[in-house]
DNA sequence: GAGTAGATCCTCT
DNA sequence: GAGGATCTACTCA
């Protein structure tokens, strides 16, 4: 690619499509780097929450409560959430503030501290679920509600361009997972996978 | 390989 | 007190 790796910054996340942000950010790197140790993946499974309207949204209809406060937050922020109890789900805030719009963050393809991710999960080398799913991807990258709400855009959490593109063929969409409950907006194509990836969710749309 | 139940705890009603 | 933007292990085939 050539390109000088780039910080995304507050004028990709405050954009007002968040379905189309959920899509660009296939093949950004993700990164974080706290306690000395730095870990990053690319991100190949995305899904985007579209706010109020969205029945799957923490956010719908309007609801603004102490969980959810952080999807209401500045964009290029963090949403980190725990679900069942034990699975912490990172999510990047987009469009403005007190717009509820997010992306979850659902699979990386990991590049660097994949040592140490593998000490975080307890898992051993070639292990395709070490960053398959949100639950694990959190996981594996040190990943929990203590950082919720904190800047993408300084400090130790930050998504990065390096110029890598997918081509229109190697992304798919499909519907969200997880989220029956949602009824008919379970149905919308919100998901975006790279085709062919290994650590992309296994489980069926 | 497919289908199902259990784990486990925070949040909302 | 119920249920969830999930994962794993176990069953059955």
């Amino acid at each position: 690619m050539g390109r000088v790796p780039q910080k995304l910054n507050l004028s990709f996340y405050n954009r007002k499509d968040v379905v189309l942000i959920a899509r660009e950010l296939l093949g950004k790197i993700l990164i974080t780097q706290w306690d000395g140790i730095r870990s990053s993946g690319r991100i190949v499974e995305t899904e985007a929450y579209a706010g109020e309207m969205d029945r799957a949204s923490h956010a719908f209809g309007g609801r603004r409560t102490t969980r959810s406060e952080h999807l209401y937050g500045d964009p290029g922020t963090s949403y980190v959430y725990i679900s069942y109890g034990m699975h912490h789900l990172f999510n990047v805030i987009t469009n403005k503030k007190d717009i509820p719009h997010g992306v979850l963050i659902r699979a990386l393809d990991p590049i660097e501290g994949i040592e140490q991710m593998l000490i975080r999960t307890g898992k051993s080398y070639g292990d395709f679920t070490l960053t398959k799913g949100p639950g694990n991807l959190s996981r594996a990258m040190g990943l929990s509600k203590l950082h919720s709400g904190m800047s993408l855009t300084s400090g130790e959490i930050f998504i990065i361009d390096d110029g890598m593109r997918y081509k229109k063929d190697q992304i798919i969409v499909t519907k969200r997972i997880g989220i029956e409950s949602a009824r008919e907006d379970a149905e919308l194509p919100y998901r975006f996978i790279v085709k062919g990836n290994p650590y992309v969710s296994a489980k069926k749309s």
